[in-house]
DNA sequence: TAACAATATTTGTTATGACAATTGAAGAAG
DNA sequence: CTTCTTCAATTGTCATAACAAATATTGTTA
């Protein structure tokens, strides 16, 4: 299906606007089926973010920052986003010692343990996605999105 | 710029993986150029979203649904969505006399001003999002982006 | 034609997001 | 050593999003 047929424009549209509207729609479309598969785990796909991003950490102590430069979504207020995954006991925040402007956080076992759990599925909703992709597209694809950036 | 650097991810992702995040982060790089753009006119992406939906409609009014299918965020609530173009006066909203389910919604003259003021900063900006891309490249995205509908 | 189902939109509620202002701590300069 | 600046995170406020429930109108059928 076009990114026409999709939106059900009328009028053809110019290259690039096609390809901006192409990659949101897209983008969207990955969205749903990713939040979809997180909803009965009562976390958002922010969250779930902000664990994978904990468990690359492989035990040192994030702060703030590090998590924001991180996400998918640089977002303003990752405090708040923290405060629900402690809320959740997901992950556990500490202020750093050598430097009290920071906060230490880390994934706590039970966040780790929701992370386990969802990996096979989150690994099998990916490629449902893109099953209708050779590796070598996949591989098109990225580099061209690479050219974005 | 690979998505691996972008997101300082340390494990090498697995290629269904890596296209999903690239697709998810490439959005919010468009997303963030045109909110940039949009704000100055304090139309937010899914109210300018709507008034080219509108203006799309050769003078025919849209009801509710016909917009919700045609945008790029399929969302719930459209009514407040509409409600905040009528408030300032881009749009305006009547009931539908031969079925008063339905609501009719237009463009007012100033709403089509307003487009007409943005539309060329708006090719401009996709034009400059895309600037390294070829036309050829261009077609490829597409299509490989269109194989996820 | 009264009762029920379907359609189209609206409303209420709660959760997130954007953005600015504030707080508290650390570092630098006189 | 105290003032100023910078840094890191938090908080307040308002706008938007998600989702469910409610309302109003029309269509259907027994």
């Amino acid at each position: 299906m076009t990114i026409e047929e999709a939106i059900k424009s009328s009028i053809p549209l110019k290259p690039h606007t096609r390809t901006t509207l192409n990659i949101m729609y897209s983008s969207r479309l990955v969205e749903e089926k990713i939040a979809e598969l997180l909803k009965p785990y009562k976390v958002s796909m922010q969250q779930y973010n902000v664990l994978r991003i904990l468990r690359g950490q492989k035990g040192i102590p994030a702060n703030l920052s590090t998590i924001q430069e991180r996400m998918i979504n640089k977002m303003s207020n990752t405090t708040r986003l923290v405060d629900k995954l402690i809320e959740k006991k997901l992950a556990d925040r500490t202020i750093c010692e050598s430097n009290r402007r920071k906060v230490e956080i880390i994934i706590t076992p039970k966040g780790l343990e929701l992370l386990l759990e969802i990996d096979p599925l989150m690994a099998k909703c990916n490629e449902d996605i893109l099953k209708l992709f050779s590796l070598q597209e996949l591989n098109t694809l990225n580099n061209l999105l690479d050219k974005l950036k």
